[in-house]
Parts: structure tokens; sequence; C-alpha cells
RNA sequence: CGCGGAGUGGAGCAGUCUGGCAGCUCGUCGGGCUCAUAACCCGAAGGUCGUAGGUUCAAAUCCUGCCUCCGCAACCA
């Protein structure tokens, strides 16, 4: 029965904060593939998991007072954390790795070793500048004006001892592995992967640190953690067994297929592919970089406070409701626009109007007409030939889009299908068939043709909307072998005299214009909280930032970058001062020439498109309004507001 | 010349790989039906497929230039 195995992954998540609507399109998408195969026949492992180490979570566990453990534990394992959202959407994976997890551990620092006694990893020095305060380095291209850009005091040259993979060692076996058609899709990401990091050269990782201890330990090496590149990318195959105990089936399931987002393709599709060749192991089968879903036309993320939030959307509407508009809505390669609106429209015209009216009308009219179940006699008609045709065809669509990770393609052909359905009602006209004892049998035939039509589609939808479709078997009365992947290629595979059962609405339909309002007031809080209340200072934190009055002597745009303008004043010192300021958008650089400004003068300098922005220009905001600072002409250049 | 994506009826999108009737959802207007979740079915209006050239019997689709928008990166102190 088994058609052979089938390994999928999703990326393993950053337990920093709440999980967005991002990345449950991203293990929808995998969840989606991974019922698919398992219902064609497959025996299917599907993983998911979290990347729990590194530095972001050591500063936040220590922000809030509690152990890194204890902090990613809360956020993995606590109410409405992440594996609880995974459960809330019905999400099938058969494990789930966290980095923490003890085999995982063991086995990253076998890898390690295995790495380095092969004289892939080498102990090198890691170079660059470094500040004692801040215990920071810095390249020489991230100074300002010479000083640590965070606090702008003196740095000096410095080493850190660190641990090196031989990236570039493998560019070109990287560069064939890309160019082999099936392995990076869609196929637009292959030449990214080639412009970008092949073509400029691969160098060298750095794949241990010193700077922070939240991470897996070098075991020969004490004061050294594995960094993220060896540590998560590995849980693809520790979290099958390799190199530990807890499982043992990395033979029976590598190579994997890995969905991940596209801004991480290039560690799955470059140095993902290194370590594995570097340990002299298969290839992926296959690495998929899905889009993003944009908000508003914008990338979704929390300072512009647009994060949508699936749990919430999942409880309001329904997991199925939302899993389905996800698949559906967006072509899985590129990048989608998501609106509550375009949510709602989408449950309320496939789910509620057209698939779960279908189902609705039809089992009331059996109900009606035959007291529910269907009697022996049939008549065929011409008419019942092009529907029962899209049917039967229907199964041969679908696995060809799916096969071909076009999900939204596959829908797209099922709900054509059910369009047809609620047309050959019309044309039937069961109600009027009804009224005649003699055209009971063609009224029959027009039933069974719809429960039909209706079972094959809801197979089909299972692995979209699982919960439902098993509401949908019920009231259908479909027995379990009509069900099947084989059944959906069969037009005829419900029993003669069927029986129907009346259920609950399965998508009830969403009042548009309550919900958005509804939705709205959501956000409104939110926008509220984007300007705390300003804590009070004190006179003598207010007299430590230094205002000087400034003329400007010259602004001019900078090259390739859109909102800076660069600014060079008189501060009433003698020496020029230079200063970048982010009103591209909102000044003309000549009109500002001559014009008398306000400048913080005791801020350390920062390190600006490639040069030392010394100061920072005072301006006025609100509601996406800027105005730069001007005071009187009159007002001498180097004055101090106090 | 940093990298990439996108411009298709009023809105949102598919179709572009592999050239061959311009399609879907929403909205608007008109009609039908009464089995159904005010749903379903039919019809109409509305697009020179961003733009200028090229290839071809044939271009939304292939090639070249240009314009506009978006994302990454950078950066917005």
């Amino acid at each position: 029965m088994h058609k052979g195995t089938f390994y999928i992954t999703t990326p393993i998540y950053y337990p920093s904060d709440k999980l967005h609507i991002g990345h449950a399109y991203c293990t929808v998408a995998t969840d989606t593939l991974a019922r698919y195969k398992r219902m064609c026949g497959y025996d299917v492992l599907f993983l998911t998991g979290t990347d729990e180490h590194g530095q972001k979570i050591e500063e936040k566990a220590r922000a809030e007072g509690v152990s890194p453990k204890r902090f990613v534990d809360e956020i993995v394992e606590g109410k409405g954390g992440i594996r609880d959202l995974w459960k809330l959407m019905n999400i099938s994976n058969d494990r789930f790795i966290r980095t923490t997890d003890d085999y995982h551990v063991s086995a990253i620092q076998k890898i390690f070793r295995k790495l380095y006694d092969k004289g892939d990893i080498y102990k090198g020095a890691y170079k660059g500048k470094y500040c004692t305060p801040c215990e920071s380095f810095w390249t020489e291209s991230q100074l300002a004006a010479g000083r640590c850009p965070d606090c702008g005091r003196e740095v000096r040259d410095a080493e850190e001892e660190a641990y090196f993979f031989r990236l570039s060692s493998y560019a070109g076996r990287v560069q064939a592995l890309l160019e082999t058609p099936g392995f990076l899709e869609p196929v637009s990401r292959v030449n990214e992967m080639i412009n970008n990091f092949i073509k400029p050269g691969l160098e060298d990782l750095c794949v241990s640190r010193t700077s922070f201890t939240w991470g897996i330990p070098v075991d020969f090496d004490p004061g050294h953690v594995v960094y993220v590149w060896i540590d998560a990318l590995s849980n693809y195959i520790t979290a099958l067994g390799y190199d530990n105990d807890r499982y043992g089936d990395f033979g029976k399931y590598w190579p994997a297929v890995h969905m991940v987002g596209k801004e991480i393709v290039r560690f799955h599709a470059i140095i993902w592919p290194a370590v594995l060749m570097s340990l002299a192991l298969p290839m992926p089968k296959k690495v998929y970089g899905h889009g993003w879903l944009l908000m508003d036309g914008g990338k979704m993320s929390k300072s512009k406070g647009n994060v949508v939030d699936p749990y919430l959307l999942s409880q309001r509407y329904g997991v199925d409701s939302l899993r389905y508009f996800l698949m559906r809505e967006f072509p899985l390669g590129s990048d989608g626009s998501f609106s509550n609106e375009a949510l709602i429209n989408r449950i309320n015209a496939d789910l509620a109007n057209d698939y779960g009216n279908l189902l609705s009308r039809t089992v009331a009219m059996v109900l009606k007409y035959f007291g529910g179940r269907l009697p022996a006699e049939r008549e065929a008609d011409p008419a019942d030939s092009e529907l029962v045709g899209m049917a039967g065809a229907l199964r041969g669509l679908y696995a060809r889009d799916m096969d071909g990770f076009m999900p939204q393609s596959a829908l797209l052909a099922v709900f054509k299908v059910i369009s047809r359905a609620n047309k050959y009602i019309d044309e039937t006209t069961p109600w009027v068939l009804a009224r005649d004892t003699a055209k009971k049998p063609r009224l029959a035939s027009v039933m069974y043709n719809l429960l039909e039509t209706i079972r094959i589609a809801t197979i089909l939808l299972q692995p979209f909307t699982p919960e439902s479709c098993a509401r949908a078997f019920v009231q259908t009365g479909t027995p379990e072998r009509a069900k099947s992947w084989d059944s959906a290629a069969v037009f005829g595979a419900l029993p003669a005299d069927v029986s129907v059962t009346r259920g609950e609405t399965l998508f009830p339909r969403i009042d548009l214009e309550k919900e958005l309002r509804y939705l709205e007031t959501l956000c409104a809080p939110a926008e509220a909280e984007a300007l705390p209340e300003a804590a009070p200072i004190t006179i003598d934190e207010f007299a430590k930032v230094r205002l000087t009055v400034c003329k400007v002597l010259a602004c001019e745009t900078v090259k390739k970058s859109e909102k800076l303008l660069k600014f060079r004043l008189d501060d009433g010192s003698g020496t020029e001062r230079r200063i970048f300021s982010g009103i591209a958008n909102f000044y003309k650089p000549e009109a500002l020439i001559g014009k008398t400004v306000v400048a913080c003068t005791n801020l350390p300098p920062r390190r600006m498109m490639g040069e030392a922005s010394d100061g920072m220009l005072l301006s006025a905001e609100k509601d996406g309004r800027l105005d730069l600072l001007m005071l009187d002409d009159a007002v001498p250049a180097g004055a101090i507001i106090c």
C-alpha cells in the first residue's frame, strides 16, 4: 500500500516572540502537503520545531529576569504558545524538535567534532575592532568615524578565537546543485542565490561564538558555543536520529523536502548543502522558498503594528476557513497581500456560498424528496455527462497541481467543479422533477450525481480543511471506503442507497461590514500603545542633552539613499559639523541652505551610508507630517538651547 | 550601474515557464429560480494586458529599451 516515504519540514521558528500569520502560512502550507502525501499513500514524516539558542533570546530572558530556558519554555510550551497554536490550527506534525532537547544537543556536539576532524572546521581568528566597554566586535566598515558605533568611544584592534567552516571549498559543488532542476524552487530563486552569493565568492563561515553562552558548548573547547548554522540547520537530521539514539529512522526518511520562507533560502540552499556534503550525506530533495504575506502592501512587522494574530483569526472564523484562505488566496511562490476583507470575502464566496451551500441544498433535497435515503431506480440523462466528466477528471488535475507545489491551482480546479454542480441543480430543476412521481428515478440520479461530486471534492479538500470535510462526510453518509484517495478517481463509489443526515451549517456566512468594524476596534488599542506615555525625567537628565543652534552651510541628497539628506553645518565652533538626517522625503536640499536649525551635538557619531553623522537634527512629527525645527535667522550659530 | 518582485475591466488576482478564443472573485446593472446559508443560475456594461520598439502567420506570453510601484539590503539618531 505504501508508495514510499516522504519527509517534509518547516523551518524551526525562533521563539523570541509570539508567531504571526506569516509563520502560520508556512506551517499550514507544509501541513497541507504532508496531509496530501499521506492521503496518497506515502509514509510521511512531517517535522517542525523551534530554534531556541542565541544572543537575542539570552538578552530577552535577562530583560525579563528569567533563565533562557524558562523564557523559551513559556513561549514554546506555555499557554497560547507555539505548540498550542499548531494544535489549534490542526497541524499534523509527527515530531516537534526543540534545539534545547538533549538528544539534539549531544548530536550537534558530535557533528561539530566530525566536521572538525575532517578538517572542514578549523580554528581561526575573528579579526576586528573591539570596544571594551561594549564588549562588542565591529568590522572596519561598521565603525563610525573610527569609533564604536554604539557608544562613540575608541576601539582597538583585537582578535577573537573562533571556529570557521570551510564553506568556500564547496562553492563549485553547491552551484552545480543549485542549477539542478527541481532542487531549488521556484526557479526565480536560483539566479538570486547564484548572483548574490556564489558569484561574489563564498567566504568561510564563523560557526562558533564566545560572546554569549546560550548555545550548545563545543565539547572539546569550553568557552565556545556552536553558532546557529550548525545548530539550527542540523535539526533536520538530528530529529531523525542522526548521531543520537532518540530516533532511528534517518535511513528511512532522509532526504527531506524543506519548506522555507524566501528570506532563509540562502541558508537552506547554500550553507546547509555544504554542511551535508562535508558529512557525506545525501542532499535535500528540494528546497521550496515561499513568498511573504504583505500587509497593505508593506511587509509585516512589529514596528508597523500590522502583525496579524493567527490565534485570533482561527478562533473567530474557524481554523479550516483560515487554512483554506491562506492556501487559496496566494500563489505559494510569490508574495501576497493579506487583508481582513480578502479573508472574509474568500470564506463567504467559496466556502459558504459555493461549497457549504451546495452541500446544504443537496442534503436538504434528498431529505425532502426521499426521506433521506435514495431509492435504487435511476434514470441517466445526457445532461449529466459534463458534470460527471469533470468530477471524474478532477483528481488528476488536482494531483498535478499538488505535486507541483501549487495548492492554489489545485483548489481552483476543485471549485470549478463545485461551481458546475451548483449550475447543474439549476439545469435539472429537481423541484420540478419532484412534482411528478414518474420522474423519481431521474430525480434520484440527479441527487446521486450531486452527492458523488460533493464526495470527490470533499476528499480532495481534506488536506486543507480536515475537520469540515469530516463533518461533510457525516452529512452525506459517506462510508469509510468512499473517502479514500483511490475512490476519488471513481465516479460512483457511493452506495446506491446512500442516506444523508442534516447537520450544522458547515461554513456560516460572515457579515463583512460588521467584522471589519470589529477587527478595527482590535487594532485601535495597539495604535494607542505606539506612543507610550513619556516617563518623567529630572532636570539633570534633561541638562545632559546639548542642543546647539546651527546654520546650514550645505545640504545635499545621498546617493542610493531614499531618506537621507547630508548636512554641513556651522555650529559656531569654527569646525564644520556633518550630520545626516532622514528627511529627504519632506524637503528639497537646496531649500534648506542658510536656514537656522537645532542639533543635538553630544550624541556619539553614527555611521550612515558609509559616512559618520555627528549629531542629530531636531524635527517635529505628527501623523506622517514632518517639519524640521527652524529658528529665526537672527539666532547666532553656536547658541545653546537651555 | 547592489539584489529581487510586480504593473491584466472600478478593487483584488490567475494566465506568462510551454506564443494560438483575455479568465476568476468582489462590486455595478438587468433577468431567472425557490432546493439552499438573502444563497444559487443566466445575461450585460467595463480591459488597445504599464510604455515604445523588435521577432512571428499569430504576443499578456519571447527579445530590447524606458516609466512607475513594491520588497531585500542599506538606512531612517
